[in-house]
DNA sequence: CCTTAATCGGATATTATCATCCGAATAACC
DNA sequence: GGTTATTCGGATGATAATATCCGATTAAGG
């Protein structure tokens, strides 16, 4: 669902979100903690920054804090420089399919866009954070012991 | 969460599972009735066939026909050979995280992963076909209007 | 000043994915 | 047996994603 490089912004966000209250932290100490590559995410982190998501200081003691109030920031916006988000348009069965017409696999392909639309558009970053329940959306019963490490 | 690949040799099943009983289609006619790229296409069911997925016979009045039953394809099974289906392994927080030592973001995470995981392991081609009901996952309410077409 | 620690921006390399081309083998049909 | 329709396999090309390199700029600290 998340490209590498989206992921990278995703996790470099919560980095800074983590420490809290504007911390500045330079790209070259985020990629270390992060085992990222530095230089990799140096481009990331600049792009994010013309997004408006960060702001840079540079010269010695510079780095990067967050520009924008991670309640504020959604999964969806921070991943969007970098990878398109286009909702799946062609039908499992490549043919027509729409509401009025579903094909038979219809259903399953909802339940997971959903499980993707929750977290793409209605997590933030401080959501992230603090651990926030689901939101309305009713949840998923107890998911399987999955092991995202 | 298929790659494109993925994508047309699951739609190539379906579309012979969908006539049923052994039917035998041409690459280039499965192409044409798929609207896919017709020289890609018979790259990918050329490897569907050294998979054991699908028989071929060549020459005149030849094609592809599925060698195994519908209800015995998985989805994960299908796109395997096109692509690495790995867990998401690494954590959002980019730190240490299982089970017991849960991260704050770990159960949106897993509500997606779950939703994957019923479509990739627990839905057949068959079950595409019929349109059957979701398995013990409980499911998701009533999921947004999405339109996959 | 000079050195050092950083971001910035452009160019380039690497890799994976997607796609096309072509010649060879094979089987049906006349 | 020749023609045609088809799969097969290898080589090649195109494009996007991922990653690295380098020179320029900027600021802090002695």
């Amino acid at each position: 669902m998340l490209s590498q490089t989206g992921l990278y912004a995703l996790q470099a966000l919560l980095h800074l979100a983590v420490q809290g209250n504007g911390a500045q932290v330079p790209a070259a100490v985020m990629a270390r903690e992060l085992d990222v590559p530095g230089t990799y995410l140096a481009k990331v982190l600049q792009r994010l920054t013309r997004e408006g998501l960060l702001e840079s200081t540079r010269g010695a003691r510079g780095g990067y804090r967050l520009a924008v109030d991670p309640a504020d920031i959604t999964v969806a916006r921070a991943v969007a420089p970098f990878q398109e988000l286009r909702a799946a348009r062609t039908c499992l069965m490549g043919g027509a399919c729409d509401l009025a017409n579903p094909c038979s696999a219809h259903a399953r392909r909802a339940a997971w866009t959903a499980a993707a639309h929750e977290i793409l558009e209605h997590t933030t970053v401080a959501d992230l954070l603090t651990g926030a329940p689901l939101g309305e959306l009713g949840g998923v019963a107890t998911p399987p012991p999955e092991n995202p490490r």
